[in-house]
DNA sequence: GTCTATAGATTGATAGAC
DNA sequence: GTCTATCAATCTATAGAC
């Protein structure tokens, strides 16, 4: 296997578990079979290794949000699909979507790493803003007023929904605070 | 003043802007002019200092709600407040709610930790789902069917309208995204 | 209650051989 | 590309004097 992208992959699910600060070197030396100084020949700081994590992460969810997309769908079954991303992103209540795991301590990050994350939520909102758009028109998600501002609710109840199901470690407390969301979408 | 009492608040700010791992007793003994080691007369572990912080602030934050509740004002000048306290916690958009601060990485957190903040998100929501209640007789807030799901999707909202704000180091974004909920109060 | 001194572990990172 | 060896820094925590 490529050990740069096993690295990465092993490096995600960490962060995703325990945040920025909850993996090592070490760690990862262990999960990958290499060994430790190994890894700084791929990725020479931890930084470098964090960044290339987000990019690589918000390059993977927009290219499922454009397929989604581009399939011409009803904007209520865009919107469904979009709050599975983050349904599934939860795992077993134990990884939170990578761009919410790095929020959570963004002072001790980097210039780069930070305006990735802001690129991914800017992203994101115009995605859904789009979606609610097309909702109003083809009447398949009710109550929309103005799309920009149920765009940034959405995006926020998403991640929100996420870290209060985690903390409870229960995956019913994520349907129960996007349920009202999901009945705004009409069949 | 009380040392301990100087250290829970020093403490407070720190894990609010870089969470459990962003500070050290280190700083702690830097900006509190005390030496290390005698840190640890007040909290022999950090994770006593970390539970007797959220224990605090739990507490500090159920007396506001019970001040807000007592007063028997409308039920959409409660939710405002209740709003206005996530806005107020957010600060010039470097620090978060303690809870959420701590929710990010709580693998890393110990039990007693997790079911304090647990305990938060319950009480959080309950007295929420009070004012949702209100709200649908007293018709403050229009729209609410199921006051427990509003209750849920609105602390959801608040945590990640807080993540998203502090990622992009604007509090406008906190705004355009709670601004729906905020549509709802009817004056 | 606070101090000095120190232990013991882990961390990110580098140099240089292969 | 991966290894061994090592470094300097930082961290939580403890022992014991005052």
């Amino acid at each position: 296997m490529d050990t740069r992208e096993a690295l990465l992959n092993t490096a995600e699910q960490a962060v995703r578990r325990w945040g920025y600060n909850g993996f090592s070197y070490g760690d990862l030396s262990t999960k990958v079979g290499i060994r430790k100084a190994s890894i700084h020949y791929h990725f020479p700081k931890k930084e470098d290794l964090a960044l290339a994590l987000i990019v690589r992460y918000r390059k993977a969810v927009f290219i499922m949000l454009e397929a989604i997309a581009t399939q011409h769908k009803p904007a209520g079954q865009q919107l469904t699909e979009f709050i599975n991303i983050y349904r599934q992103a939860l795992g077993g209540c134990d990884t939170l979507c990578l761009c919410v795991a790095l929020s959570s301590g963004p002072d001790s990050l980097n210039k780069d790493i930070l305006s990735e994350i802001t690129k991914f939520q800017t992203e994101a909102k115009a995605w859904l803003t789009s979606v609610f758009e097309l909702g109003r028109s083809d009447i398949t998600i009710t109550k929309v007023t103005d799309p920009e501002k149920d765009a940034a609710a959405c995006l926020a109840l998403m991640q929100g929904a996420q870290l209060v199901a985690r903390a409870g470690g229960d995956i019913e407390e994520f349907e129960t605070a996007v349920a009202g969301l999901i009945s705004r979408i009409s069949t």
